[in-house]
DNA sequence: GTACTGTTTTTTGTATACATCGTGTGTTCA
DNA sequence: TGAACACACGATGTATACAAAAAACAGTAC
């Protein structure tokens, strides 16, 4: 496997929970798995650091980045004013190419939506918003906006993996917003554009707060089973 | 020197401009002078490129980080809003230890501003600001808030070496202001921290687009010496 | 039984040799 | 004279061997 790959199946594979946050990454393991010998797959790891998938220690090798709760109550607070910024200004660089980005990343998503495939959708909305964070231009946004994605990404696996009727209603909500933002961007619509972000986001925020506070259980566990009879 | 040290060196003549925004950095004359092999100096520098300190292009090595036109905009645009929710979180998040560094940082800063040594003020004003950052505690802005400072100092390396007393005085203002940013913390008033916080920015933007449009030279070059004789 | 210490083993950090890629130069042919 | 190709050189990318540090373990003393 080349460098270039290495890099994109590690970064998907700690966005899709198949690396578990927190956990260790030994170098060897690694290297026999994805067939590199050690010095591109450190080198690979450092620039993974750099962009806040993985947490080095000096001596003590690197670990996935950690998903624990002050990191996520800073993500609530971060996160609609980053989106908010980068939708500005994203309204306002309007480039044909990068509408083009969105629509055909939007069509994939809405595909994965459509085929129920949790793992797709996670990755189509990570492009989609990372295409709009392109389109703003922002050199200084840019990282935030990719470290807030990281977490976003990571939590909303649980999100995509939708149960109940309603929660796949949301997720079609969260789908048809994608087509209006990209409306917006292309009526070069700066207010409107914010709007939607921030619905968006809303939407986002309650699947994820329900992730970290789910429903209680019944206070009599075996009731179900009791009605079932 | 160690790997530790060649960070710290790189990073220190990056910013203060002994490094060229857009230099290119060659592997092996690096190498001889900083006495490591290149394992290590190339994983200094792909951690550097993860900081935004210098760019890679795959078989091409890196280069210092330019500082183009675009990017100056971009940062005028940003850097009030992040400055100021870094200030504000700051406020709400005070700490002893931070505030102790904080304290120690501007007696740094302010010996410099005395001694009128002008890397020694951006290397502690960079310090301190970073230091604002960390108290903040919020691993989302801070990526963008080191993007922010990496080209900030570099275009205040100018604004430290002060040629006339006006803009002496415009440095120990500058001074006075982290004081009273750091009583503000001490109250936890994050009201207060923000508006000396952009009245901070305020002070810093004028230096900077003096250095990008410094004032016009005379219509007549001749005339100071006319005037002196 | 527990705590400490010395040794073993595993893992990370570094140096060096080799492979590969890009670039510049020189030659050849139209 | 100009353009295009081939070769050589220099730089980056990769593999491997060795050094150093940390962790795991066993043994002994208390």
């Amino acid at each position: 496997m080349k460098k270039a790959d290495l890099y994109a199946t590690l970064r998907a594979r700690i966005l899709d929970l198949s690396l578990a946050p927190g956990g260790a990454l030994e170098e060897t393991a690694l290297c026999e798995t994805y067939g590199v010998s050690r010095t591109p797959l450190r080198e690979t790891l450092q620039r993974l650091a750099g962009e806040g998938f993985v947490t080095l220690a000096a001596n003590r090798g690197a670990a996935v980045s950690s998903m624990d709760l002050p990191v996520i109550r800073s993500l609530m607070q971060t996160a609609p004013m980053i989106y908010a910024a980068i939708a500005r200004l994203a309204a306002e660089n309007t480039t044909p190419a990068g509408i083009n980005v969105l629509k055909s990343t939007q069509r994939s998503f809405r595909k994965a939506v459509e085929q129920a495939d949790a793992g797709q959708m996670a990755i189509h909305n990570h492009r989609f918003h990372e295409a709009i964070g392109e389109m703003a231009a922002s050199p200084y946004l840019m990282p935030s906006l990719k470290r807030l994605l990281i977490d976003h990404t990571r939590m909303s696996q649980r999100f995509y993996n939708a149960r109940t009727r309603a929660e796949q209603k949301t997720i079609r909500s969260a789908c048809d917003q994608h087509d209006a933002m990209i409306d917006a961007f292309v009526q070069r619509a700066p207010a409107h554009a914010v709007a939607l972000t921030l619905d968006h986001w809303a939407l986002s925020r309650d699947g994820i707060e329900r992730f970290v506070a789910p429903p209680p259980l019944p206070l009599d566990p075996t009731q179900e089973i009791k009605d079932a009879v």
